[in-house]
RNA sequence: AGGCGCGUAGCUCAGUUGGUUAGAGCGCUACCUUGACAUGGUAGAGGUCGUUGGUUCGACUCCAAUCGCGCCUACCA
């Protein structure tokens, strides 16, 4: 084995290998079905470190369960990204000077395909280099053929319910993508603006009313304002008239309760129906009132193109609105309109304004509430039972508090706008005929043989497609082949639990609970792991604008600086942050990003997953974790040194465990090490199960760090290099020494996949728990550590006998180091001990370890000295009740081993005085359960005799 | 405005139904090129657990208030 350990050189050809024999697919065995549905990433996507996060989770817990012996599936896939993937492919036609419509429909669709055929894979690739287990063979895509007739199943369906609708509405409309987007791709920010105060005078000469807007041009689409009915100031003016400025119209003062607030402004507001969501619904109160219902189009007025410009007039609409705006863009138009009033002294003032802009996700255009025809989902009778779901248990929230989040979204949630004026996607399969008729079928044919019709009647298909979140609301059950009653389907579904971060609860994890429930009548898992986001170091959440986006790819191979800021500054949708990031690229990260590789990017991963908190990226503690790896490589490099070719006592293989063979004995390192390791099997498997992987991986490194490799690999040395050992004891350790360690990587695998596959090919022959290969390379060999049992805690090999004689060791041993630490003797430097106060298991201990005692502790002699023998001025360490003496001569400053000692008591008094005040008072005596006063008690008494020894130990080097 | 969450060592984070001397990693200090590993070893320094009250024999942990920070939802024309 290398020196050091290398990702690079392995991890790559691991997978492949794995995906090559199919290792991925489930397997039919006589445990429990487990499944997980991966979160489809957006297939014109790139990795980012939330990927990272999320795909290192999943696969922790499908490697778990695939080796715990569950029939196991992870389910890859990618979505269309309706409007995303459109936007990528009409970038390109930009290059050639095209638009999609020059190409017409069907062609942009064929390169859309062309596009996803050559480029689609990227962020498959990428997943692949986390190492996530995912079952590629029936990798799905959210266009192709099996998931289509689902969605077309589903709207049919739901179309025949009344569940799924068509209706003039407003709604979010992006004017540079020309298609409406659901609430949730609206995303609103605090921006600078104005707010202008403008008037509208009586049509009876009495004075004005003064309105204030943060969009006055679409005073145009006017059709009343609004006062409170109780505003004293106005209440006398209800039902009058006001001219409209501007526009010749003339609309009333009505009175609205509820969307008018009397301390705001002056407590008049302008009602723009077509314009404005709140002016909606005003609308829809007041419509029937004559002054309203009597004006053109009863007083919903729409101003603008698709483009939110004015619009021209319609033949029957006269001059309603004025020529002179006509075709002028939104803003132009409010430059003009503003200047117009003015002249007209028709404008009160002009205020700074501080007010949240709603711009579409995609495209940052400002979003225009605006009046389209567009299909709906009755959102109701779905979230019902999802909200029962939830109530009920049948899906668990992890952490538990997000089901408060989801209940107020699903308790407020409106009817989904499903259909968007795009080309990519599912066509809304609803087809019209020249009377106007709407038909809904799953095919054209099947609509005329459903109602009648003949070939040549024309029929028109909607020309908009669905919502990609509507086939994303199927993903659970549509990937396993729904509509078919497919024996995936049948084995996986409802699958076990779903990984997610918390920003698409609303987007689609609460549509899946819908959908699952209204078509398979069971909930699509039974849990919901909510975990954090990615954040840099700083705890900024990581973006494009910000320039602080970390690729995950980067932090496995590395990057440097040049290739980082290159990287992090090209392509911008805005290039004048370039130099910001870069010079923010430089300080935070001056020499790029070592290579970490997957493995310890995973650990860190892991390691920082406390339940529902962000995680904020700190490069060092990923370079630990790296440390961590090359730790347990050259522990494994010591192990191979001393197990290849030897007498392991190993005997018939059996997976995860072989049985002894011949006599061999076992120390007590070997019976400590075993012991310890049960109870770490269990603590990571309790934690995996709780999902917290934090504690998990804590539970490793502990373990692997602390005790396998500080203490284990070292106390195996006196027993392997020791000539006089006898050959079962060698026997014994080698075998606990191998045992242990394929333990251990099993146990760690579902984390670090990479190194411990690697590792276990080479230690696992040598363990028995597969046959040896002739001497062929690991990568021939055809076992894997992914399929072998997971290890679980053996409780007869807990030993808590050996445990605590084991303390009595490390104790010694700590004891020894510390003095020769503080008292700046060399930690190589044999000194002679001697032993007072010695009980019998005392004196047993240090005869029988003391091999271990030497190697460790660096002891050239051990004396027990009797209670008639005078101890020697020595510094002294405490063993229980025993004191450790190192013998001052010559060594030993004795104004530090005073220090040393004051110090010691010190702390000791302290402690001693604390515990004695607590039970001196009664009140803990009586009240406190008798167990926790005991312990108290014996805190007592163990510190007093240990003050007691040391001070008797002060005084006597003090009369020196 | 409403909801959720966070504030523990210089930094990143643990702390299980209230009962240890409040822990880990990184960083820091000193020493150590010992034959698995300097991506290492040994020893050590470092915290009045945001603040103030309260409940309790006992509070990092429970309650209240308060300060600071973050996120989400709804927004006032």
């Amino acid at each position: 084995m290398e020196k050091t350990y290398n990702p690079h050189a392995i991890e790559q050809s691991w997978y492949q290998t794995w995906e090559e024999r199919g290792y991925f697919a489930p397997t039919k065995t006589d445990g429990d079905s487990y499944c997980i549905m991966i979160p489809p990433p957006n297939v014109t996507g790139s990795l980012h470190m939330g990927h990272g996060f999320n795909n290192t989770i999943m696969d922790t817990l499908i490697r778990y369960h695939r080796m715990k012996g569950d029939q196991t599936l992870w389910q890859p896939g990618t979505d269309h990204a309706g409007i995303a993937t459109q936007m990528v492919v009409e970038r390109q036609l930009e290059m050639e000077q095209k638009k999609r419509h020059d190409l017409g429909r069907e062609k942009f669709i064929e390169r859309i395909w062309e596009w996803k055929h050559e480029s689609g894979g990227n962020i498959t690739r990428q997943l692949r280099r986390l190492g996530s287990s995912l079952d590629w063979q029936h990798e799905r895509f959210t266009m192709d053929d099996g998931l289509s007739d689902a969605v077309k199943e589903v709207f049919v369906r739901l179309y025949e319910e009344g569940l799924i609708y068509r209706g003039k509405r407003l709604v979010n409309w992006d004017p540079k993508l020309h298609t409406a987007v659901s609430d949730l791709e609206v995303l609103s920010e605090e921006e600078n603006g104005h707010m202008w105060h403008m008037r509208y005078p009586l049509t009876n000469g009495q004075g004005h009313l003064i309105v204030a807007t943060t969009r006055p041009e679409t005073m145009l689409g006017d059709c009343a304002v609004a006062v409170n009915p109780s505003d004293d100031r106005y209440k006398h003016m209800i039902g009058e008239l006001l001219e409209l400025p501007l526009t010749g119209r003339r609309i009333p003062i009505i009175a609205d309760e509820e969307h008018v607030d009397p301390e705001f402004g002056t407590g008049c507001v302008k009602i723009t129906p077509a314009h404005d969501f709140n002016d909606y619904a005003v609308w829809q109160r007041h419509r029937d009132e004559i002054s309203i219902s009597e004006q053109i189009h009863g007083g919903l007025i729409n101003i603008f193109t698709i483009d939110a410009a004015i619009r021209d007039n319609e033949a029957e609409e006269g001059s309603l609105l004025p020529q002179k705006y006509v075709g002028l863009d939104r803003y132009e138009a409010r430059k003009l309109m503003v200047a117009d009033l003015q002249e007209q002294g028709l404008l009160e003032k002009i205020e700074d304004h501080k007010l949240m802009v709603p711009r579409g996700d995609r495209s940052g255009a400002v979003i225009e509430p605006f009046l389209t025809d567009q299909w709906y989902v009755k959102i109701a009778p779905l979230a019902k039972p999802a909200i029962e779901a939830v109530e009920s248990g049948k899906i668990r929230f992890v952490p538990d508090n997000w089901k408060n989040t989801y209940y107020e979204w699903m308790r407020n949630i409106q009817d989904w706008c499903i259909s968007r004026q795009i080309w990519w996607g599912h066509r809304i399969p609803a087809w019209y005929d020249d009377e106007g008729n709407v038909y809904v079928g799953r095919s054209e044919a099947e609509v005329r043989s459903k109602h009648n019709l003949a070939d040549d009647y024309v029929l028109r298909q909607d020309e908009d497609v669905l919502d990609t979140w509507f086939s994303s609301a199927l993903w659970p059950f549509s990937t396993l082949g729904w509509p078919e009653q497919t024996e995936r389907l049948k084995d996986f579904y409802p699958t076990n639990v779903l990984v997610t971060g918390f920003d698409i609860i609303f987007f689609w994890v609460a549509r899946m609970i819908m959908m699952g429930l209204k078509f398979m009548d069971d909930v699509p898992f039974k849990e919901v792991y909510v975990h954090g986001l990615v954040r840099d170091g700083e705890g900024n959440k990581m973006s494009k604008s910000k320039g602080n986006v970390l690729d995950p790819i980067d932090v496995i191979d590395g990057i440097d600086l040049e290739s980082l800021v290159s990287k992090r500054t090209s392509g911008m949708m805005q290039p004048h942050l370039a130099q910001k990031i870069e010079k923010m690229t430089r300080r935070s990260l001056p020499d790029g990003i070592p290579a970490f590789g997957t493995d310890a990017m995973r650990f860190t991963f892991a390691a920082l997953a406390a339940t529902g908190r962000d995680i904020k990226l700190d490069m060092g503690r990923i370079e630990g974790y790296r440390n961590f790896c090359n730790k347990l490589w050259n522990a494994a490099r010591y192990v191979m040194m001393n197990v290849e070719g030897q007498d392991c006592a190993i005997g018939e293989i059996k997976p995860g465990h072989s049985a002894a063979e011949g006599s061999l004995q076992r120390s007590l390192a070997d019976r400590w090490i075993l012991s310890r390791l049960q109870k770490t099997k269990q603590a990571v498997a309790d934690a995996i199960d709780g999902y917290r992987f934090d504690h998990a991986a804590q539970a490793i490194y502990e373990f692997t760090w602390n005790e396998y490799c500080d203490w284990y690999l070292e106390l195996c040395k006196p027993v392997l290099n020791n000539e006089q050992a006898s050959d079962e004891a060698k026997r014994g350790t080698r075998r606990t020494l191998v045992r242990v360690l394929e333990n251990l990587l099993r146990l760690t695998h579902p984390v670090m996949p990479f190194i411990t596959e690697e590792i276990w090919q080479r230690v696992a022959p040598i363990a028995g728990v597969i046959p040896a290969t002739d001497g062929d390379s690991p990568a021939e060999s055809t076992a894997t550590i992914m399929n072998q049992p997971y290890p679980t805690a053996r409780h007869s090999l807990i030993d808590e006998a050996a445990e605590s004689e084991m303390a009595w060791v490390m104790q010694f041993i700590l004891g020894i180091r510390k003095i020769k630490g503080e008292m700046n003797i060399a930690p190589g430097k044999p000194v002679p001990v001697l032993l007072a106060n010695t009980s019998e298991s005392d004196k047993l201990y240090a005869e029988r370890h003391r091999p271990f005692l030497d190697f460790l502790a660096k002891t050239e002699s051990i004396e027990i000295l009797t209670p008639q023998d005078k101890e020697p001025e020595s510094a002294t360490a405490l063993v229980g009740e025993m004191k450790v003496l190192i013998p001052l001569a010559g060594l030993i400053d004795k104004a530090a081993e005073i220090k040393r000692l004051e110090k010691e008591i010190n702390r000791l008094q302290s402690d001693a005085e604390r515990t004695d005040k607590k039970l001196s008072n009664p009140n803990f005596v009586d009240k406190a359960p008798e167990a926790v006063v005991q312990k108290e008690r014996d805190k007592l008494a163990e510190s007093r005799k240990a003050l007691e020894s040391l001070q008797a130990q002060l005084e006597k080097i003090q009369q020196l």
